[in-house]
RNA sequence: GCCCCAGUAGCUCAAAGGACAGAGCAGCGGCCUUCUAAGCCGUCGGUUGCAGGUUCGAGUCCUGCCUGGGGCGCCA
């Protein structure tokens, strides 16, 4: 929101080295200058000092150089109209700004843009962003939250950051699994339907039941195989019963992205791509990319041998069977291509998938590239770190899904037994989320025991989703999410409700103002250093924006988030706003609580989080 | 064997090669006849895994180790 002076000042300096024959660096960065109570940017100018000692050849100590020349600098740039004073300060150029005038235009810049706020200009650009990527006829746990609530955030900070994002979703609505769960319903559950409720509950018991019985008899094996060749040959009866069935598991997904408040534009289906896929191994065969080993072997694309590489880096992967059923191979490379068919504009097309399958995801962009795709390159692995659970919990999430990605060691990272963790099923999203809710319905009653029950009932579920999130989300994407209830719940500190908490304070004071002063007021009084502070982060949001988007990091939004939520408390706890000295502070301290809470708003928006008016 | 990720305060985590490594939780001590205390203030707490190197400057980059996790031709 400084920008213009900054460039204004880039412009002073740049003519400045040129004047003085100085090289100028490659990369301009400035930083908030430090301090309390002050607000502007500060430049090190030791990239540049360094560069003019070593292109002159000068024997001046590099720190003192830089002194010099950020007097000098600050002699000047103290001249910019908007500039209240420059200091150069052990080798830094310090810009300070009047927050009076500044902080007008940055409150009066909120306040007119709205829900605007902190989005950049529209690009003209499309990307795809692929996530979640549920199995249907298995369970949709804890463990696949992170997936979704870190696609749907970045999607929305994409968007936010002037792209046009196409949510996609690829369901994996075949496959063993599949064919396991329909032998376990033909043999003993034909004809039953899912309760109206909690179809992926119902679902994914079948599953687990499924794969009980197999495990305690094996011999029963050969009629999931049996299914399996019926599958292959299209028994009509057979598909028919499997469209039925995926729709459940689709309705109950619908549901979870509904209580998520995630959607998607487009949604690809891995048994789309099995015939598809098959077709394009023997093309990769016919290009030589791939080597056709069977009957004794499978389809293999030996990439390291094709690059020449000597060093183990691609590897060799397979993409057929020796029988000639599909594997995920198979199938991600007709994917990849017909998502270019249908958006061939696409800029990036991004994978969110976990790390896990990095090397996957490297053979399959490689071999795409070699196939001579020319948008190879700008296909993307966004990749996450697990969810790990306690020990305690491992073993039922196991009994969950018998495929789980949680590694199943009782000695598995940071073991907590604490009590909260030991109920039944605590990884099955439904009960998480109903204890999430409980939990968040409990302090409600605690601190707000006046609020009608149905708002006490919207408030404890944006409270307990938020958090959920928010916890998710307040982290490196490349760092484990070790689960804990009462780490995810925890409602104090760095966690969502704090800032949502900061949102109903803004909320609670425009109430009771009668609402928002409409003129643009620039402060008279003397700027309190929590007012200034709160000020300058405001400003920072818009780029805040932009980096958490180059960078596909919904952490910059939360760490922004909180910042500015504290900021507000600290503002709220010592600057009176109603009861403000004089009607012009009060005018002026009531538009910046409006602005506050929309940049608060803004924010936890991006994150996929709701902003309670009460709490 | 090769590759990837992580290692920062007691715990969970921040920190775009830049100013004194910061928050939260936990602990201790303060602040509610004044806009919601889900808050604020103070305090305690650090050899950033180890050793070198590059740089004016390294938690951050490079090399080598240590510890933990993950991946590596018919799993998904």
């Amino acid at each position: 929101m400084l920008d213009a002076l900054q460039r204004q000042v880039l412009d002073q300096i740049r003519a400045y080295l040129a004047e003085h024959d100085i090289p100028e660096p490659r990369e301009w960065r400035f930083a908030p200058v430090p301090g309390e109570g002050v607000w502007g940017f500060g430049l090190p100018l030791f990239p540049v000092a360094a560069a003019e000692v070593r292109a002159k050849g000068l024997r001046v100590p590099v720190p003192q150089r830089a002194q010099e020349l950020a007097a000098d600098l600050a002699r000047q740039i103290q001249t910019l109209d908007g500039v209240q004073r420059a200091e150069a300060v052990r080798g830094y150029l310090n810009v300070y700004v009047d927050p009076h005038r500044f902080g007008q235009q940055v409150v009066d810049t909120i306040l007119q843009q709205g829900p605007e706020f902190g989005r950049a200009p529209r690009r003209g650009q499309r990307l795809m962003v692929e996530f979640s990527q549920p199995n249907t006829h298995k369970a949709f746990h804890v463990g696949h939250l992170r997936n979704v609530i870190l696609g749907e955030s970045v999607c929305r900070i994409l968007d936010a950051a002037g792209y046009d994002v196409v949510r996609a979703n690829y369901l994996g609505d075949i496959g063993w699994h599949v064919i396991k769960w329909l032998w376990n319903y033909l043999t003993y559950h034909a004809g039953e339907e899912p309760p109206a409720e909690d179809k992926t509950v119902w679902i994914s018991q079948l599953y687990i039941e499924a794969n009980r019985r197999l495990k305690e008899n094996p011999e029963l094996e050969p009629q999931v195989r049996a299914l399996f060749r019926r599958w292959e040959e299209q028994d009509p009866e057979l598909v028919a019963l499997w469209e039925k069935t995926r729709q459940w598991s689709i309705e109950g997904f619908e549901e979870i992205y509904r209580l998520l408040d995630v959607h998607f534009d487009r949604v690809y289906y891995e048994s789309e791509m099995e015939e598809p896929g098959k077709a394009l191994v023997e093309e990769l065969i016919a290009k030589g990319i791939a080597r056709d080993l069977r009957p004794e072997g499978p389809v293999i694309v030996p990439l390291d041998e094709l690059l020449g590489l000597d060093k183990p880096t691609y590897r060799t992967y397979v993409v057929l069977r020796s029988d000639g059923t599909s594997l995920y191979a198979t199938k991600d490379l007709p994917l990849a291509i017909q998502k270019f068919r249908e958006y061939p504009d696409l800029v990036r097309s991004i994978y969110v998938i976990d790390v896990r399958q990095s090397l996957y995801m490297k053979q399959i962009f490689k071999t795409l590239e070699l196939m001579g795709y020319e948008w190879a390159d700008r296909l993307y692995h966004l990749a996450y770190e697990l969810v790990l659970l306690p020990a305690n919990l491992v073993r039922e999430v196991v009994e969950v899904d018998l495929e789980a990605e949680a590694p199943a060691q009782e000695d598995s990272p940071k073991p907590q037994a604490k009590a909260a963790s030991s109920r039944e099923g605590a990884v099955l999203l439904d009960q998480l989320f109903r204890e999430a809710r409980q939990r968040a319905r409990a302090i409600v009653d605690e601190k707000n025991p006046a609020l009608p029950e149905e708002a006490k009932e919207r408030v404890a579920w944006q409270v307990a989703l938020g958090a959920l999130k928010y916890s998710m989300l307040a982290r490196e994407n490349t760092r484990f999410f070790t689960f804990d209830w009462d780490q995810a719940l925890d409602f104090n500190g760095n966690a969502s409700p704090t800032i949502q908490y900061a949102h109903v304070r803004c909320a609670s004071l425009l109430r009771k103002a009668g609402g928002v002063p409409e003129e643009s007021v620039r402060p008279a009084h003397d700027l309190h250093p929590a007012e200034v502070a709160l000020i300058s982060r405001l400003a920072e949001f818009p780029g805040v924006v932009l980096r958490a988007a180059e960078e596909f990091k919904p952490l910059h939004i939360t760490n922004a988030a909180f910042a500015l939520a504290r900021a507000f408390n600290d503002f709220y706890d010592r600057c009176p706003v109603l009861a403000a000295d004089d009607p012009a502070t009060r005018d002026f301290r009531l538009r910046l609580v409006a602005a506050t809470k929309q940049a608060l708003a803004n924010a936890l928006h991006l994150l996929g989080i709701e902003a309670p008016e009460v709490m």
